[in-house]
DNA sequence: GCAAGGTC
């Protein structure tokens, strides 16, 4: 190295020791460098000479970790008690060094101090940029004269990096800018928050958190939030799930070869008499004919390189590991050197990496060593380049491994796990995809198509050594276009729509990385943070619910209009950063625009508290009742009631939030009117309906929701449960009864967005759906309350029920709307999962067809019939009356038919007894 | 006692 002049001495800040390492190796070519100890033990200090364009430098590079600051409100704002939390929008905030960093920033100093240049090798991203500007801060406090150049890089390779410290650039004020705004805001925001709704609601309820009542600290914060969010969305998303019922026809072909599932083409259709139409058509003309014979080949290709969420998401789903383990693991397997860096938004290898050199140090392992010597035999075929996820941070290549090891002795199960992922994941994609030969087979049964397919592997190649994923194969006979065959089975079939499964950590992950929650690096902690906060669970398999707590505090801040917990602020947030980080809008301006609005909702939001209050109240007992509390629990009296004459009805809401109008007689008279759930304020007034008896009947002075009726009804009301009050009963019928079951319901496409929701996780009772009570003691029953559940085409007639031989619930009688047995009586059971049902003509002729055993019977051949693809849910019921030739579908109406196995026309095929003889 | 972001 070639040098003029005199030496000058240059520091070198990275952001860790691990790149202070490299680039001094590199740098040096790793000879004549020296290393000495900091005042911090990580941060070590690596000394060599160097020349950067003729000019000899005594080099001195050593690192920080990470942030060396950190932002905080002035002393006299940081006690909770010391100030209005709106004031902390406004609260001065001051940037300083840590304790536990005390000792790198005297090293940066100590050396600042007696050298010429700062030379800044910190990540190139936005925080990157930031904590350079904080080394600055540290080292022109005591050197003013530095000469300051930020080194830019984009990975730690030979050339890369000496091409980088001869091009030497300025440090961008913007990047470090949109950083500070960013922290600033987060600061702001969570602080506020935090410290309102902790005080607002920590000691206004009983929390039955583990954590002790006093130390329990209710977050909010701009990444935790939407979080939570996600899991609440789909909690209410499955909450809200109206199983539908559909129908589908399966054929299935036995031949020498085996026995072949073909597929309706039509999937399936949620119309009853449509699927029976088509089936009869195809049950009287039941020859198949096959009208195509396809063979292609197909690729499972290897998955991308790996980043850090995909290695978070493949731990969880592969070794149910968390996130936040997965991290911590992968951090002490890269610590030791066995894998690169993990905290890395790369899934593309640079072309210069040398990717057979990461192979070849595999090939002496017990297990997947085999794998790699033919993966670097060229005569295998089995090399491929990898593919490019499109991901590149700049800083960091994709996850994969540095050093052989065939297992150390002091790794756990989690450690080898890991590290096998690392390396199999590597082999994988450095390999040619799986090819498979897919043969897809067409018939036609009187006009409707059929499809069946069956796919051979020909060669698994990635697969051999990627074992946490498979390709099924299935064989298929062979046929040829134009071939006729009769079905051995030809059925039709019923299933439920299902809802959807709680969010897995894989999933949550993927929302988060979508909306923009968080980074590589902390997404992990945001999911964590859930957990400690109490907020949410994880289950056994690994898929979170929202506690009641997190339930509460988003349905609070949902009823009052703001969408603080979805992620949209850290969208807009992260926009406005973007702007910052181009120099479109100054930190300043974003400051003070997003300050302002936020300082605006949170204001508006703390004038709602009454919203979160409400909301808490659903699920928590308050901690101390003040006497009006009292009174509104015991109700305020509406009439004497009507049922057991002795006790007065009063006005309250149930344990869940429910508003009704309850028999104090309660549990001897369970009389109870429920109300619309939209309400939002009931009181009751002095007014005395003038027709409803016995008298008097208090009317109720009603507020409902806006957004939760429909706009031609007013959201006043005055009105009267007694049964004379037409508007109360439509509202109680468009949006039920349950307080959270909105009229949002009724939207014709409930979005995820605007999903409806209840309150309890209790079993609702199936018959008016309300909580507290089973369908055999519903109270509706008897006081006639209409339910979404009767709004149905038959008819209900006149409150008549049977008890059902079944399950003992309610069987209210109804009249048959169809061309077969229009007007024909029958009852049918309410209770969710009973398939009971009987004519009443049939009861009236002795009542011998349709018995206990009748319905179990036909309610289990039908459970097979479904062949595990689904429940069968509310809405689901169906059930086959075996003596009487009909059958009757989800909606009640019966359907004649014949079987198509033996021809008796007292059943379908789908229960035929001879089926599968 | 609050956030989120670095990193050990």
């Amino acid at each position: 190295m070639s040098g003029g002049g005199r030496a000058i001495n240059v520091l070198s800040v990275a952001e860790k020791p691990s790149v202070a390492k490299s680039v001094a190796t590199l740098l040096s070519r790793a000879q004549g460098m020296r290393v000495r100890e900091g005042r911090s033990r990580y941060n070590k200090i690596f000394e060599f000479d160097y020349s950067i364009r003729g000019q000899h430098c005594r080099m001195l590079v050593t690192s920080v970790t990470g942030h060396l600051m950190e932002l905080d409100f002035e002393e006299r704002f940081r006690k909770w008690h010391s100030c209005d939390p709106a004031d902390l929008y406004a609260a001065p905030v001051r940037k300083f060094v840590p304790q536990d960093k005390m000792d790198i920033k005297r090293t940066l100093e100590e050396e600042a101090r007696r050298c010429q240049w700062l030379v800044l090798w910190l990540d190139c991203d936005r925080e990157g940029e930031n904590i350079a500007f904080e080394v600055i801060d540290i080292c022109t406090a005591v050197n003013c004269n530095l000469t300051i150049k930020r080194a830019r890089f984009s990975a730690l390779i030979e050339r890369e990096i000496h091409d980088s410290v001869q091009n030497l650039v300025e440090p961008n004020q913007w990047f470090a800018d949109a950083v500070d705004a960013r922290q600033e805001i987060d600061l702001r925001i969570g602080a506020s928050f935090t410290r309102f709704q902790t005080m607002l609601l920590r000691d206004a309820f009983v929390i039955d958190s583990a954590a002790d009542d006093r130390n329990l600290v209710l977050s909010y914060g701009p990444c935790q939030f939407p979080t939570l969010g996600f899991v609440v969305e789909r909690f209410w998303e499955i909450q809200s799930h109206e199983p539908e019922e559909f129908w589908t026809i399966n054929c299935s072909h036995r031949s020498e070869e085996g026995i072949v599932t073909f597929n309706w083409m039509r999937g399936h259709l949620f119309d009853y008499t449509c699927a029976a139409i088509i089936y009869e058509m195809c049950v009287e003309e039941p020859s198949a004919t096959v009208t195509r014979v396809r063979q292609q080949e197909k690729f499972k290709y290897p998955p991308h390189p790996l980043s850090t969420i995909e290695m978070e998401k493949r731990a969880s789903r592969y070794f149910r590991m968390s996130s936040e383990h997965t991290m911590k693991v992968s951090e002490e397997l890269y610590q030791a050197g066995f894998i690169s860096y993990p905290r890395t938004e790369t899934d593309n290898f640079s072309a210069r990496t040398d990717l057979h050199a990461i192979a070849q140090e595999q090939q002496g392992h017990p297990v997947w060593g085999s794998y790699a010597q033919r993966l670097l035999d060229p005569s295998s075929g089995l090399w491929r380049n990898p593919s490019n996820g499109g991901h590149d941070d700049k800083a960091h290549p994709p996850i994969h491994p540095t050093k052989f090891s065939g297992g150390e002795t002091n790794w756990s199960q989690d450690h080898h796990r890991l590290y096998e992922l690392v390396v199999r994941h590597f082999l994988a994609c450095v390999s040619q995809p799986a090819i498979g030969a897919e043969t897809t087979v067409d018939i036609d049964i009187a006009g409707e198509q059929f499809v069946a397919s069956g796919r051979v592997i020909i060669a698994k190649n990635y697969l051999d050594v990627y074992r946490f994923e498979s390709w099924g194969g299935s064989v298929i006979p062979t046929y040829v276009p134009g071939q006729q065959f009769i079905p051995t089975t030809l059925t039709l079939d019923s299933g439920v729509t299902r809802p959807p499964p709680l969010l897995s950590e894989a999933d949550l992950l993927n929302c988060m990385d979508k909306a923009g929650i968080g980074t590589d690096a902390t997404m992990h902690d945001h999911i964590k943070k859930l957990l400690d906060r109490f907020y949410a669970t994880k289950d056994q398999n690994m898929r979170f619910s929202p506690t009641n707590l997190g339930e509460a505090l988003v349905m609070g801040y949902d009823d009052m209009g703001y969408k603080l917990w979805k992620p949209n602020l850290r969208s807009m947030m992260e926009f406005d950063m973007r702007a910052v980080s181009e120099g479109s809008k100054t930190k300043a301006e974003v400051l003070e625009t997003c300050l302002q609005q936020m300082k605006a909702c949170f204001v508006d939001a703390r004038s709602s508290k009454q919203k979160l209050m409400e909301a808490m109240a659903v699920f928590f007992e308050r901690a101390a009742r003040t006497a009006r509390d009292e009174q509104h629990m015991m109700g305020e009296v509406v009439r004497l009631c009507g049922l057991c004459h002795q006790s007065n009805m009063v006005l309250k809401r149930n344990r869940d939030g429910n508003l009704m109008v309850g028999c104090l007689g309660f549990p001897q008279c369970r009389n109870v009117v429920w109300l619309p759930g939209s309400v939002s304020e009931a009181v009751v007034t002095a007014n005395i309906c003038n027709s409803c008896r016995p008298g008097p009947v208090y009317m109720i002075q009603f507020k409902f929701r806006r957004l939760e009726i429909p706009p031609n009804y007013s959201v006043d009301h005055l009105g009267c449960i007694g049964g004379c009050d037409d508007t109360l009963q439509q509202l109680t019928e468009i949006c039920g009864t349950g307080s959270r079951m909105s009229a949002r319901a009724g939207a014709p496409t409930p979005s995820s967005t605007s999903v409806h929701r209840t309150n309890s996780r209790q079993q609702a009772c199936s018959n008016c759906r309300q909580l507290g009570h089973s369908s055999t003691s519903c109270p509706s029953v008897t006081s006639g309350t209409r339910n979404s559940r009767s709004r149905r085409e038959d008819q209900q007639d006149g409150g008549l029920s049977i008890s059902c031989n079944t399950c003992g619930a309610s069987c209210p009688l109804k009249t048959a709307n169809t061309a077969n047995n229009k007007g024909r009586k029958f009852y049918s059971c309410q209770s969710e999962g009973c398939n009971f049902f009987v004519w009443e003509d049939s009861l009236q002729n002795g009542g011998g067809r349709h018995g206990a055993n009748g319905g179990a019977s036909n309610s289990r051949a039908h459970s097979n019939s479904l062949g595990g693809r689904g429940r069968r849910g509310r809405g689901g019921r169906g059930s086959n009356n075996a003596t009487d030739g009909t059958f009757v579908s989800a909606t009640g109406d019966p359907v004649s038919g014949r079987c198509y196995v033996c021809g008796d026309p007292s059943h379908f095929a789908n229960v035929c007894p001879n089926r599968y003889a």
